[in-house]
DNA sequence: ACCTGAACACCGTTCAAGT
DNA sequence: ACCTGAACACCGTTCAAGT
């Protein structure tokens, strides 16, 4: 019974043959019978390792987000400064794989790598003091921000050609907001200027936060040298 | 000749239809066929009103960004609040149309709709104050932040059921982000925490400006007492 | 000018059949 | 256990033909 003989597929290479195509060729590019011709195999037998295209997807995605630096948030950074690493890792994770980004951004989170992308940021902002509640929210907001900047700036597709539209009815708008060079640039402006602004605010907030402990002694409010002892328990408290 | 009789199809028709057919039955039941047969119509007579499926989204989605409020940017409101408000009606006009928006997010901001949004937000930053590159910047980070929220938070579809995952590699992760009706709360909550950072963040680097306006006399800053004058002239130096 | 039926080149997925 | 070919029920779009 010579049966060991190696299968010719298995998930690992089918996921790294469909991001390739999606990233060389687009998301429409990846097709079930596309994809099983690059893997030199015929269209259904990619069922034997997904039982959907959705599924397939799922774990493409879930592999860009593996590529997300998470370690700033283990090495002792101030959140403030973790967070921005942060943000700027996930975005260039994005910003290599542009063709995915849609999927990315509508899926559902919780896949295992997302799902260790959001343990790891609660982790650290709980760990410097923020409470449970505020800690989920701050997590998923900057995650709204990031892939929602990257679903416009990369994902967008190139705009046409200038003059596509008449400029008259857009009084405050000229020229170079068409020009796809600028668009770049100004992509580039507004992901950092949002995500400086975001962590002033959120400074503002902790600091707000860290008066009214001193003041109130120990309400809801972790201080920011609690121990790890706390925080591994289980319930989130958002 | 009984030519001008009317014809069975328009754009505006055909629009509501779609838009209707979305938001009951999801973005997969918008089907040329399908919708075709909404409309008591075979399936190619649509080709006679778009050239294509996608110019015809593009129609769909500038129709729900039509439904923005932009009010605020006219009535003389300050930017924090203008800002504030209009970003709510932005949310509140996806979360009525839920599956177009991967849809919307995606899309080049190029239609009429999306620019006089686009314009009606630059025009009021730039009457606030704020340098046009800023305003350009602004702009775009807040439509990122709100298209990004809605995504996570309408598009993503409901998580089918608890317990999908083992909880035992994410210690801090509890059982609470896995329910359904707790993600709609973290969602709105994000969303609202997210936006008021923004606005004191973005506060904070206004009052620099002022400060630096007096300071440094008529730099390339121009001040919040400018006419309408200067900013109607088209270029947005961006 | 606008609508139709037929057709083209695709899809995702199922399933009996092979080994 | 894993792969195949054939098939099913769809797609978006084109096009000649009708009025």
């Amino acid at each position: 019974m010579p049966r060991p003989r190696t299968p010719l597929l298995n998930r690992e290479r089918i996921v790294a043959a469909a991001l390739r195509l999606v990233d060389e060729e687009g998301l429409a590019a990846l097709s079930t019978r596309r994809l099983a011709g690059e893997l030199s195999v015929s269209g259904p037998s990619l069922y034997n390792h997904f039982a959907t295209k959705d599924e397939l997807l799922d774990a493409v995605v879930d592999g860009v987000i593996g590529e997300v630096d998470l370690s700033m948030f283990t090495t002792g950074t101030p959140w403030p400064e973790a967070l921005r690493d942060w943000a700027r890792s996930y975005r260039a994770a994005l910003a290599a794989h542009p063709h995915i980004v849609p999927v990315l951004a509508q899926g559902p989170g919780r896949r295992p790598n997302a799902l260790r992308l959001a343990d790891a940021v609660f982790g650290c902002l709980v760990e410097a003091g923020w409470p449970r509640g505020q800690a989920t929210r701050i997590g998923a907001l900057m995650r709204y921000f990031v892939t929602g900047s990257a679903l416009a700036s990369f994902a967008a597709g190139f705009p046409e050609d200038a003059g596509l539209y008449d400029a008259a009815d857009y009084p405050h708008l000229g020229e170079a907001h068409r020009l796809a060079e600028h668009r770049a640039a100004v992509d580039e402006g507004a992901f950092e200027t949002g995500l400086e602004a975001l962590l002033d605010g959120l400074a503002l907030r902790f600091e707000r936060l860290e008066q009214a402990g001193h003041r109130g002694g120990q309400g809801d409010h972790q201080g920011s040298r609690t121990t790890n002892a706390g925080r591994a328990a289980g319930s989130t408290g958002s």
